[in-house]
RNA sequence: GAGCCGUUAGCUCAGUUGGCAGAGCACCGGACUUUUAAUCCGGGUGUCCUGGGUUCGAAUCCCAGACGGCUCACCA
């Protein structure tokens, strides 16, 4: 066996702890009593049922099964915490109550172990809630400790990589992935409640489309073919719009081949929602909605508490022009941002980029992000976005620059996008021909032009309002998570090398 | 992709001017029948991220690299 190595944040070291684990792990098979050769352990209660109905408990016998995560010995007695799903309780090991041998085999038991014991409710003098401890079995061995019980466990690149060490010892990050869990769950009931139909659609796409950016590429070996990694479901989506089924929504992962950041990984899930007969507006209610419901079922409150700062997530949101919210933030006249030229002024004036080659939307784009997202705490809907970055959006009416177009920020996160979906499928050829024309000229993240796509609103799309919802972004305006590796188990890492 | 910062015991971290590698917790041995960061006595368990270089001597200084974090760029 080699000596001990570390490498790059994760530990694999075989020291003395694992040495010695090993050994007991062995003196335990030679004795016949090999815990890895346990099966199933039927248990009567979860760690947080037996404190909380502990009045109705009382000297009961209860069967608990987990995590030993501390000792506490007393030479003829010994306090251990059992750590399950549902929290810890403090067990009770006495050598009057289990005999001199069976108390003897306490030694067996380290730090980490998966135990199961059955064993009388009881209070102890300082009235913790314990069970006393009359028969018990080890599970299955830990060879290796779980992190340091006082200090938890802090490196960020171990508590990525090897996840499951970060839920042992920090309640934190468990809380977060039970809130995030419910948060989807409370997104399907809600839009199973007003009569959304949940469909599945491709992953893998001969043509991506769907949003502004770039693909991951695979290929299939029989087609002899390349297929693109979804980064979006929209337009499957919108065909089922086509084919009548009027309310569709997917919830599911999409990949989109672009830097990673404390908001960005490279796979990531996207909740989608189609409703016929409907426009931006309506989804803006259908918006508020469900996310202060998400936030009600997943944290049981519409308020979050973010740095001393309350936001009320209860509708009605905050609606604003992106052009208001610019103005209001900078003093910047909407007259300013009307020509590349003037906007440039501007862009300049605030240290933004502004070459010759930077298009208007992008500055103002730039503008908004930079200067006025990070303040928009208040939920709030921003509209009014150039309709030449919206190619799947309907214009407005009464000003074709302009989309009926709006994205949802709480808590300065932008959380999606939203619009009326553009059903004309002249005018949609034409959008995809400027934005091939944008591809062509070297914009790899542009729409690439989907004739098959076209050809289905062809056949007629009622008007539609659509919506797209990062639900990593969600739960990270819930929790208040500073990353997004923090709300995904096992966010995109790079490999490590031996 | 660029800049800045970080990587030392199982975990959290300290390490002075370049001079034998440190603390707390964990762990091992002993004591202890109501502790809960148990306590008391004894024990340091290490590829100081990797590879070069400077030096009598490198955790420390220099160069290159790996991985991570943050910011920016990219990106909804």
């Amino acid at each position: 066996m080699k000596g001990d190595r570390r490498e790059g944040g994760v530990f694999r070291q075989e020291g003395e702890v694992v040495r010695q684990r090993r050994a007991k792990l062995v003196r335990l098979r030679d004795a016949g009593r090999d815990p890895f050769r346990m099966t199933r352990f039927d248990r009567t209660h979860l760690a947080r049922e037996i404190r909380e109905a502990f009045d109705s408990l009382e000297g009961d016998q209860v069967r608990v099964a987990g995590r030993l995560v501390a000792q506490r010995r007393h030479g003829k007695a010994a306090f251990a915490d059992l750590q399950d799903l549902s929290g810890t309780i403090q067990l009770l090991f006495r050598v009057d109550q289990l005999g001199e041998e069976r108390y003897g085999d306490l030694r067996d038991l380290d730090d980490g172990d998966i135990v199961g014991v059955e064993g009388k409710v009881c209070r102890t003098r300082t009235q913790e809630i314990t069970i006393a401890v009359t028969n018990f079995a080890l599970l299955a061995k830990a060879l290796r400790p779980p992190p340091e019980k006082w200090h938890g466990l802090r490196d960020v690149e171990i508590r990525y990589r090897q996840r499951y060490l970060d839920l042992i010892a920090n309640d934190d990050s468990r809380r977060i992935f039970i809130v995030r869990s419910r948060v989807i769950g409370s997104l399907r009931r809600f839009l199973e409640e007003q009569s959304f139909l949940e469909v599945e659609t491709p992953m893998m796409q001969p043509l991506h489309g769907g949003a502004l950016a770039r693909p991951f590429v695979t290929h299939h070996n029989a087609l002899d073919i390349d297929l693109y990694l979804r980064i979006a479901p929209e337009l499957y989506l919108k065909r089922l719009i086509v084919g009548g089924l009027e309310k569709v929504y997917e919830i599911g992962r999409v990949f989109r081949n672009e830097g990673i950041s404390t908001r960005h990984n490279p796979e990531f899930t996207m909740l989608e929602a189609y409703q016929a007969y409907a426009d931006y507006r309506t989804i803006m209610e259908l918006i508020e909605s469900m996310v202060a419901r998400a936030a009600a079922d997943s944290l049981g409150s519409t308020r979050l508490d973010r740095d001393g700062c309350e936001i009320e997530l209860s509708p009605p949101w905050r609606r604003v022009s992106l052009y208001t919210a610019i103005e209001e933030k900078l003093g910047v006249t909407p007259e300013r941002l009307e020509t590349a030229d003037s906007a440039r002024e501007v862009c300049s004036e605030l240290g933004l980029p502004a070459g010759p080659e930077i298009l208007l939307s992008t500055m103002i784009d730039n503008i908004f992000g930079r200067f006025v997202q990070p303040t928009l705490i208040e939920p709030t809907f921003v509209t009014d976005y150039p309709t030449a970055v919206s190619p799947l959006a309907k214009a407005r009416a009464d000003n074709p620059k302009l989309a009926e177009r709006f994205e949802p920020f709480v808590a300065g996160l932008e959380l999606g996008n939203a619009f009326s979906e553009l059903n004309d499928p002249e005018e949609q050829r034409g959008r995809f021909e400027q934005q091939a024309r944008a591809r062509a000229a070297g914009d790899q993240d542009a729409h690439p032009m989907d004739d098959d796509y076209v050809l289905a609103l062809e056949y007629g799309m009622p008007p539609t309002g659509g919506l797209g919802l990062g639900v990593e972004r969600l739960v990270m305006a819930l929790t208040g998570a500073p990353s997004i590796r923090d709300v995904i188990l096992f966010p995109q890492m790079r490999p490590q090398t031996e």
